[in-house]
DNA sequence: CTGTTAGCGCCTTCAA
DNA sequence: TTGAAGGCGCTAACAG
């Protein structure tokens, strides 16, 4: 355990304790490829660091070379949740392998970007929030790159693979394919998630409308379930035979409705969500839901942020479909 | 909008701009309590710096002052989920409010504290994870300060008023309160929870003691719920009329289980969970709870943050009790 | 092979 | 009322 102490221990300290100039700590503990320094001072140096538990201040660093190693992931301000959290730790690991360090703000409804770039300079932003054209030109006059990702950002693609509408067109798409003539897409109210589920909602219309099947909209969800199970009777007596739900969470509410108003699922009508959450597995039957494949989608932007890659791939090869008991195959019987 | 240039805007190109001294932009910035500067001057160096999307450099300042006003909030690495968002969403709100800025960063499971604080220098550490010895040194070798919150370190008092065995006491307290002479307890396996389900254990162990009820444990929770199911059967033919969860997903589980088992909820047996995500109130029965009024508790943390304060508070006043249709109340069929 | 030196952008004491 | 100067900790070109 090296020893406490009040002041902090710069590289002078090294120096002094190593019988070296301040130069020459700086190469061994830089590891300058121009190693003309004898292994013997190399070591004196190396112990007298650590003898002292010395390490560089990152500030100071980062004034003298004009740019730091962290990336800064911006936020939305509600609350991180599924897919996302994963996302962002994955991505962490990734950039961490690259000697970059990972560090998440949440933005507040307010306040801009000016008030965390006030208290750190990133070398990149990667935006899952929206942006306003100043705060774009803010970050741009401070050599900041900015990489948009699931967020509108002025003059930035969104670098995300995943197009929310390809969620509602598989949804739509994995019910038709499987003999729904008629099917329906329920969201729920919450404007914060208007970004998400409006694309979700236009993509279904258009695969609906491309397959020649019927698309009905409900957007009334209540927690008591009430109201949706009386729909989801009106419903299935329209002869709508498959539902997509915006997330697990309501088709959840739906699978408890229909259970409630004694229409059988997938028999008399079939469910689909989003977000593969954890407890679709949990519940009777379980659920059908698109996932994400996180995997490949977090290596590409990694590999974005390091290298400055440009490729884009599309959402087929992060979206997965995972279909359970609660989706019926009408087509397979004959 | 600012004209977008490429090399960064200084202080000095200020001072040039408004035709003075480094000294007298600075003074007029940081708006100096010895304010003998002319307004006129005072508006030239105001409408310059504008004028050139001026700010200080975060490193620099930092440098000079000997701290940041950055707090870094330290994440354990599995995915961020339920309470911890918005927690974390509401903490940052709070310290925004007393000129900090808050970063999260979620550390992997090999890599220690000096990678982070190799990036930059919090002025505060809010550990939410687990910390070694030697992290704690290196922290306070830097003048870091540290806080605990819902993690283990070394010579620091977990400040989170919440008791993780708070939630298995009064779980258990719930449903003896209401008759249930024989509960069981049922967590799933994954040891990353450890920390969690340890104590919620150990506390629903003492309650059911402390109140001369029988207490049963079940770890075997498995996705499809095929084992699970046959052990609700079995607990419901030993008497057990309360079951508590690990967390709602678990008790949605059981739920299910329950269900397909032809074992009514709460008819034959009562249910209750943790965390009260949004999907409680979507079940069949509404599932039973136990939440967390973590207002009040960010609150505080911001306070101790902040003012250094000490004071320390129980869980009482943080967990939410949410008595739903899951649970029957046998003490009031007389 | 190593030490001297300059300067990154900022703040603040001291003179003028 | 303003300017000059020093230094925070670090790196790197440039001697020696």
């Amino acid at each position: 355990m090296p020893p406490r102490q009040h002041r902090k221990v710069s590289g002078k300290d090294v120096a002094e304790a190593a019988g070296v100039s301040r130069t020459t700590v700086s190469f061994v503990l830089n590891d300058r490829p121009n190693s003309a320094i004898p292994e013997e001072t190399r070591r004196r140096v190396l112990t007298a660091a650590e003898a002292l538990g010395y390490a560089p201040l990152p500030e100071a660093r980062a004034l003298k070379m004009g740019h730091s190693d962290v990336v800064l992931c911006l936020l939305p301000d509600w609350p991180i949740t599924g897919p996302l959290g994963v996302l962002l730790e994955s991505l962490s690991a990734r950039l961490a392998d690259s000697g970059l360090t990972m560090l998440a703000h949440q933005r507040r409804p307010d306040d801009d970007l000016s008030q965390v770039l006030g208290a750190l300079t990133p070398t990149t932003i990667v935006a899952m929030c929206d942006l306003s054209e100043i705060e774009v030109s803010y970050a741009e006059a401070r050599g900041i790159s900015l990489v948009a990702f699931m967020g509108d950002v002025p003059g930035r693609p969104d670098l995300a693979g995943l197009r929310q509408s390809d969620i509602g067109r598989l949804q739509v798409a994995a019910l038709v394919d499987r003999g729904h003539a008629s099917v329906a897409y329920v969201l729920p109210h919450d404007r914060n998630l208007d970004w998400f589920s409006e694309p979700r909602l236009e993509g279904a219309r258009e695969e609906a409308q491309r397959r020649n099947a019927d698309l009905i909209e409900y957007r009334d969800v209540d927690n008591g379930g009430a109201r949706l199970a009386t729909w989801v009777i009106s419903a299935a007596r329209d002869r709508v035979t498959g539902i997509c739900a915006y997330n697990d969470e309501v088709a959840l509410s739906i699978l408890m409705a229909a259970h409630g108003a004694g229409i059988a699922v997938p028999e008399d009508v079939s469910l689909i969500g989003v977000d593969d959450s954890c407890f679709t597995r949990m519940t009777r039957p379980p659920l059908s839901s698109v996932g994400f494949g996180l995997g490949v989608e977090v290596q590409r932007l990694a590999a974005l942020i390091t290298e400055s890659g440009t490729e884009v791939r599309g959402s087929d090869e992060i979206l997965q479909l995972q279909i359970r008991q609660s989706v019926q195959d009408l087509s397979a019987t004959p």
